[in-house]
DNA sequence: CCTTGACCTGGAGTCAACTCCAAGTTGTAG
DNA sequence: CTACAACTTGGAGTTGACTCCAGGTCAAGG
């Protein structure tokens, strides 16, 4: 497969598949004779758990460190395992993170919902902050 | 609340609770006659939208987008309702990413703890891809 | 063989989001 | 009234993650 093709594939640019090989966040890639990359089951595989690890948030460094680990062979499995288990942790922890986030929107949406149907407004429809610390007053 | 107070509660630097306010991602805080800003119930919780957003990973420019409308005033509450449910998508979609890169991972700390149980390693087990693709072959 | 378009490399540039700094002001304790 | 810590501003610098570019190489069609 060509860088291409990969590009269209994951919708990415070839400079981040290129990138990506550079710093190490996927290991090198297969090259024809002439040195042009030819991307091979494995290497797609690379590339795509690349994608998806930086799309769930993890930072480069952690990637080329898992890699790295990787090409250093066996030796590394209780270190690669627990970066793994790292990782979880830390996708984990900004996931709740996204979840409180929808729980506000919920409920600053709800609240423009009602201001909208009714055509009332108040600073407690439509602020940042009145009506919860009102509840609890 | 002075600004450390704020920096304290919330985990964030005086620099950054600054920076969020210079550049309209919060209203102006509340000042004292000297000028010190002084974080009244309000402001506080524009800044905790403002990190619960940011966490969620909605830009900084969306979060200003919706404090100028905000203050621009009732002229704007569906602009505003729009600006929310489009935040929503946006986060789902991002949540969804986190979810998969999540299954990713439980599968490969998985593997990972097979091996190390019992001692044999191979390919399929610690490797990025020949197990999957091994499966339907 | 020659052109033409996709590919190559190393290095520089960009962008978002902070983060740091210098030079000056405020406010509290002694 | 004087230290001195905590605050202020505007602006410059840093970081992570790409993104772009110049100058050169590869390969398929004519």
């Amino acid at each position: 497969m060509t860088i291409k093709e990969v590009c269209e594939k994951y919708n990415i640019t070839a400079d981040t598949l290129r990138y990506y090989e550079r710093v190490g966040v996927i290991p090198p890639v297969t090259r024809t004779a002439g040195g042009i990359r030819d991307y091979r089951d494995q290497d797609i595989d690379w590339v795509e758990n690349a994608i998806c690890f930086r799309d769930a948030g993890m930072p480069v460094e952690m990637l080329i460190e898992y890699v790295k680990l990787f090409q250093e062979g066996d030796t590394t499995i209780d270190a690669r395992a627990n970066l793994l288990k790292e990782a979880r942790e830390t996708i984990l922890e900004a996931r709740k993170k996204y979840d409180i986030a929808l729980e506000k929107l919920d409920y600053k949406i709800g609240r423009y919902e009602i201001a909208q149907k009714t055509g009332i407004l108040s600073w407690d429809d439509c602020d940042d902050s009145g009506a919860k610390r009102k509840k609890h007053q």
